[in-house]
RNA sequence: GGGUGAUUAGCUCAGUUGGCUAGAGCAUCUCGUUUACACCGAGAGGGUCGGGGGUUCGAGUCCCUCAUCACCCACCA
């Protein structure tokens, strides 16, 4: 495509995918371990494998594309390591929603054909958003793609395992979890959400007491019955006491227990508790060494501990217990306006039972790490490494939250009950007498016939897709090949692994505040365990995209959902990116809006237009030299280039990148195209168009990629280059005072509009005195200002409006002289304000005496500048009234 | 119950260690098709920065307090 051919609209469509061909074969996007310069690299946030990429994966691929290309243009080694993730629950749940709809689920096909089926789906679904990344212009090194199912990264899963059931970290145990019945899992505490619901509350009579409860269905066990040891109410009752009570199936012998968890404030103050299906109750028998029995089973039914209620769900059986207590005058009152927060969980809004399994956790209490050269706790180093500064958090405030989110963290249950995922490496036998042995490791333990010995059996269960996750900054830098030899001990797997060596800790971290417990917390526990590093040195969080009503996106309304994918046809990749980050502040949500995309889908057209005005003036030059300006205007495009480049830089040094793009913005848009290219179209300076053109595209590059390259592949001088490698340039030197002229003729070309504008005037003729920078400019300002033309003249004579900015005269007749003493007065009205602030600040002793004399010289400067300018207003006031008398 | 954030122009939001005569985009009004762009240009209007108190020479920014909204964590039987 010849520079001259350049349509009038940048139409993105026709051109992004050719352009993203053109950097993966260039090969632009490859890391170099064998560099010897610094680095920088980002573990891209796996996304789900479940087929589709959402604004917010649109989002962070922009965030994290900015950073890599700018990163790469600073001259750094950048690896931006992208993958994905096998999201266990989310795609088992897909692919157990298709066989219902099918009519038969996973137990009928078996765990071969459902993982089959799944490995289906997901590489199907991996392709997409694959391509769907690549659509947002995503600059990551794709020969290092990887998948958490990969082997190396399996190996890592499994080695974390056994060591940290080697140190005592990891236990299995008979605990309480959070129950599916629907899914047939358990999940972790974080999956689990809280939806408030009316129901209702009973008050039931349990021998002397009055109990509450919502869930009558689970009362069957109860025979511990508690109560605050401070309650003066029943402080004849002392803990241990045994009474028989009447209760729903016939007399039952209660146990007294005092507690300190019971709030006297609630209800009676007295409670009973079920210790098989509630957190609190389970903690509690723990503490008292109470027994412990199940109510309902897996499926939701009441077990034969419930004897006539036996088998009904939960739902059946309530409204029947009731009915039968009441029978037995037990009912002491309902209220039926009682709200209270069930449990369900997040994925698939089963409702939470909990439940007693035998599961595996992750002790996070234990001191079993070595941190630093200290024995700790996996929670003591998740603390001290914010703490002693090891990771940033940014914005800060969320190491609050972090904090207050370690300090309530109890131990995390790693075992699910899905198949799809990383299978637990622990194996079981049972001797004929029924006694059961353990092996943790690696691999399968060997079979020995002897003794009586049953075969070993592997563990049924997967990990947490988080427990995976949570290597990701390190299993995917791990060497593939060697990975494949079990017998190199991990260890050395670490140290010969170049990958891991060059670009671990990583840079950066970024990723949504919704996962930081999920992900980054569970990142640091795991990494710091098994590489003794940190897994990143920073951490920055970005915010949910809501819909247009600043509600959140769902599924539930579908309407609400905005699809990457329809935005950019229409819009172009770039437009959508910047939209995206565009006054946006770190860590805050923001909403989408269709007018963000809009301004900058013409923010795009503008650059388009700019390298479209200057390949038409530059012509077909093959060489870029650097530019010696020969105007005022030249000289002071170099002055704002080289301020740009600074703010720019020190913007994204510090991850501002709504500021950073907003100084990008006003530069191309006020400073470039309003200012400079308007200047130039009387001026010959087809050198500095060239120049700042090249250096625009370079700056803008980062946000947006597409329009800039495409750009850069039309220029006479870039000969084969790749945009995308090029780094920022130095901006050439300049003349300062030039440049402050130029500033000067800016006030004037803007005072002189406005007062075209606000009198009305046509076409008046400029008078400007014997100032020589004026007169070397006097087409510009004729240009600019929008005028008939300009007079040079050594003094005014007839009726003439003096500029307050300089030394130059606009030509009007008398019909405006009203209107323009008018505003006079009121500007000298504003101006006596200004002066009057100005002068009490500089009278205020303390102010000269404690503000930092920059500040202080600075008040000084203004108040002189507008002293002269209120002069020059007056005299022109005085002017105006004596002529038109 | 504990915590975090928000509250700034009609709307959506920026505003780093206090120095602001408070900004942007969109919207509104007025002009303008001068050969890069109407996905354009020029100009204008519009805010006592949620209320109250405090610290300071100086507060949108720091502290206290109240109000409203959103969210997070814990979860009460």
């Amino acid at each position: 495509m010849g520079a001259m051919q350049l349509p009038k609209v940048y139409e993105p469509n026709q051109y992004e995918s050719d352009i993203y061909a053109l950097w993966e074969k260039s090969g632009a996007f490859f890391a170099d371990p064998s560099s010897h310069k610094k680095r920088f690299s980002i573990a891209m946030p796996p996304p789900n494998e479940t087929g589709t990429l959402s604004l917010g994966h649109a989002l962070f691929l922009t965030l994290q594309d900015i950073m890599a290309r700018y990163n790469r243009q600073q001259g750094k080694d950048v690896l931006w390591l992208p993958g994905t993730d096998h999201a266990a629950l989310a795609v088992n749940a897909i692919i157990e929603k298709r066989l219902a709809d099918e009519g038969t689920n996973k137990h009928e096909i078996g765990r071969d054909e459902f993982l089959n089926r799944t490995r289906e789906f997901v590489s199907q679904s991996r392709g997409t958003m694959l391509t769907q990344m690549r659509a947002m212009g995503a600059s990551c090194d794709w020969s290092r793609l990887r998948y958490t199912l990969d082997d190396s990264l399996s190996r890592c899963v499994n080695e974390t395992f056994v060591k940290m059931y080697e140190a005592g970290v990891i236990y299995r145990g008979h605990r309480i979890v959070n129950w599916d019945p629907n899914l047939e899992t358990n999940v972790s505490d974080d999956e689990v959400i809280y939806v408030e619901e009316k129901g209702k509350f009973y008050t039931f009579k349990y021998g002397p007491f009055e109990i509450g409860t919502a869930r009558p269905e689970t009362k069957f066990g109860d025979k511990y019955v508690v109560m605050h040891p401070d309650d003066e109410r029943y402080k004849q009752y002392k803990h241990g006491e045994t009474l028989e009570v009447e209760w729903i199936n016939g007399p039952i012998q209660a146990t007294i227990i005092k507690d300190k968890a019971v709030d006297p404030s609630f209800g009676t103050g007295v409670m009973t508790i079920t210790p098989w299906h509630s957190h609190v109750d389970f903690d509690m028998a723990e503490r008292h060494g109470l027994d412990k029995e199940q109510i309902i089973d897996f499926h939701g039914r009441l077990l034969p501990i419930a004897g006539e209620f036996a088998g009904m769900d939960i739902a059946e059986a309530r409204a029947k217990i009731v009915d039968k207590l009441d029978k037995k005058g037990l009912l002491v009152g309902v209220n039926d306006k009682y709200v209270h927060n069930v449990a369900v969980n997040e994925r698939g809004k089963g409702i939470i039972e909990p439940q007693v399994r035998l599961q595996w956790f992750v002790d996070v209490n234990k001191s079993a790490v070595d941190w630093k050269g200290k024995k700790r706790s996996l929670k003591e180093v998740m603390q001290a490494v914010i703490h002693e500064g090891d990771i940033e958090i940014m914005p800060q405030r969320f190491e609050k939250i972090y904090f207050h989110w370690i300090d309530n963290l109890r131990d995390w249950c790693i075992s699910r009950q899905i198949w799809w995922g990383h299978r637990i490496p622990a194996w079981y036998r049972t001797d004929t007498d029924g006694t059961i042995e353990t092996y943790v490791g690696l691999t399968p333990p060997a079979d020995d016939e002897s003794q009586g010995w049953n075969e070993w059996e592997q563990d049924p269960d997967t990990l947490d897709t988080w427990f995976s996750s949570a290597l990701w900054t390190w299993s995917t830098l791990i060497d593939q090949e060697l990975a494949a030899d079990l017998t190199l001990p991990f260890d050395e797997l670490l140290k010969k692994s170049r990958d891991f060596q060059a670009y671990h800790p990583t840079s950066i971290m970024e990723t949504g505040w919704d996962i930081l417990f999920f992900w980054v917390a569970r990142m640091i526990l795991s990494t710091t365990f098994m590489t003794g590093q940190v897994p990143f040195n920073k951490v920055y969080l970005h915010g949910l995209i809501r819909a247009e009503d600043g509600k959140k996106m769902s599924k539930s309304r579908p309407e609400s959902i905005i699809d990457p994918l329809d935005v950019i046809p229409k819009y172009g990749t770039d437009a959508l990116r910047m939209a995206l980050i565009m006054g946006v502040a770190p860590g805050n949500d923001q909403n989408w809006g269709w007018g963000k995309i809009e301004t900058n889908r013409n923010f795009c057209n503008k650059l388009w237009n700019i390298a479209r005005y200057s390949l038409e003036k530059v012509g077909e030059q093959t060489e870029l030299p650097e530019p010696e300006p020969s105007t005022n205007a030249g000289h002071w495009m170099l002055s704002k280039l080289q301020l740009t480049t600074e703010i720019l830089q020190g913007h994204l040094d510090t991850y501002r990148f709504s500021e950073a793009y907003d100084t990008l913005y006003h530069f191309v848009w006020d400073d470039v195209a309003d200012w400079y290219i308007e200047a130039s179209k009387t001026e010959q300076s087809g050198e500095v168009l060239a120049y700042v053109l090249d250096c625009v595209l370079r700056l803008a590059h980062p946000f947006a990629p597409f329009v800039t390259e495409t750009i850069w592949q039309v220029l006479p001088w870039t000969g084969e280059s790749i945009l995308a490698v090029q780094p920022w340039s130095k901006t050439p030197k300049f003349d300062k005072v030039a440049a402050a002229d130029f500033e000067d003729i800016k006030a004037i070309v803007t005072e002189v509009r406005a007062l075209i504008k606000s009198l009305g005037l046509r076409k008046p003729y400029l008078y400007y005195t014997d100032v020589p920078f004026l007169a070397a400019n006097a087409e510009l300002l004729t240009r600019m200002s929008g005028l008939a033309s300009v007079q040079e003249v050594s003094d005014g004579n007839g009726l003439h409006l003096t500029s307050t900015a300089y030394k130059c005269w606009l030509d009007v007749d008398t019909t405006v002289a009203e209107a323009h003493i008018h505003r006079l007065t009121e500007q000298i009205t504003a101006q006596k304000e200004v002066i009057a602030r100005l002068n009490g600040r500089l009278g205020n002793e303390n102010y000269v005496k404690h503000a930092p004399k920059e500040v202080v010289s600075e008040t000084k400067a203004q108040l002189s500048e507008a002293e002269s300018t209120l002069e020059r207003m007056l005299a022109e006031h005085q002017r105006f009234a004596e002529i038109s008398g």
